[in-house]
DNA sequence: AATATGTTTGTGACCGCTCACTAACCAGCA
DNA sequence: TGCTGGTTAGTGAGCGGTCACAAACATATT
């Protein structure tokens, strides 16, 4: 079945997401990936010259997903400590729709094969630090939150936090779910974070 | 050179966990791992009975080095505070000492090929988690943790600040001293986490 | 409307290479 | 002499990627 380019370099990003997630970013060939969505292994390369750039393609796709869930929770109205909770709560959110995120930030594809591949997922991550950051200077700014702690080291802590809970998603069995119970375990570091009169 | 078998499978593993670390997990083939100590690749299979194997007797040494190490920081003489900072400092040396261990958490070796490797490291880590919950409920006991936050909870935001240092260690340039600013971090977590009065 | 021409998308066979693993032979030592 | 720790040579499977070719589509000319 014959399909315009568009849709099919589409159809291809996301067969190949889907299939890092259920056998393992390094598992994903190139012949699984065609058979995934019906076509022959050769026809791939009517659309991307390399395995290669087929993952950029890839990683650029889950990038601009992250960065537009981030600007969704970003919208002006609320505290700082109600945008910062929206922050986690899309990154849960992404990484739920994503399942092969955190997977694929330790893939050998990633770390060792294509170095461009790293370098635009580090931007992305560092992106969403440094939102964690700005929103919880401005908590501390705003007397919400107590400023004895560094915001670079809250910000870190905090993506400690989403990286803890993802961890143990991906690495476990999955059994709860992950935008809930990284929320209350933000919950429970934001108290923590939180200033003393509060 | 001949060498008895206890004294080349030990050395198989160090060169296997020293390769992990360079070029990444999932490119250690048999043949790296036997040139890089200088025998033929066919020589190892007279040592494991297959690569799997090879890797359960990694991922064992791997588990030993570890508890090893969380039981001297065990030892009885101190706070639980001291104790609990003792454990984390342990697990950032060993994770300096091996750099290939964040990694092999996430391999395609770990997670796809080889369950019974992902059992016993899951196992492991699930130990680390519970002697941490175990001193910090210590710690909540003698008046020195706040009491509002469940042990399970403070032992996985610990955790978690273990993992997330580590993480950036890994996958950023490992530009910094893991073991001091992980401790940095896991200082200002348990000033976080220490009651009011302290 | 029918046809001619060029482009896009897909096929199937195949190539060179690497991998884990095996088989057969070999040297030193108890 | 027989076991142990090695070698050399080879196997089959799977990988990314190429190639000649074919079918589907688009467009312009008659």
């Amino acid at each position: 079945m014959r399909k315009p380019a568009e849709l099919r370099k589409a159809e291809i990003v996301a067969a190949v997401l889907d299939l890092a997630d259920r056998i393992g970013p390094d598992r994903v060939t190139t012949g699984a990936a065609a058979s995934a969505i019906g076509v022959t292994q050769a026809a791939l390369f009517r659309h991307f010259p390399t395995k290669a750039a087929l993952w950029q393609a890839v990683a650029e796709h889950v990038a601009e997903g992250l960065a537009t869930a981030w600007d969704d929770a970003l919208r002006p109205d609320g505290s700082p400590l109600a945008r910062l909770r929206a922050l986690i709560a899309a990154q849960f959110a992404q990484i739920a729709a994503t399942p092969a995120l955190p997977m694929l930030l330790f893939s050998r594809e990633l770390n060792v094969t294509n170095a461009e591949l790293r370098g635009t997922f580090h931007r992305t991550l560092m992106s969403f630090r440094n939102l964690l950051a700005q929103e919880i200077g401005a908590g501390q700014a705003a007397g919400l939150l107590r400023d004895d702690v560094a915001a670079d080291d809250a910000a870190v802590l905090l993506t400690a936090v989403v990286q803890g809970v993802a961890i143990r998603w991906v690495l476990g069995a999955r059994d709860f779910a992950l935008r809930d119970e990284g929320l209350r375990l933000f919950d429970v570091q934001c108290g923590l974070l939180a200033a003393e009169g509060e």
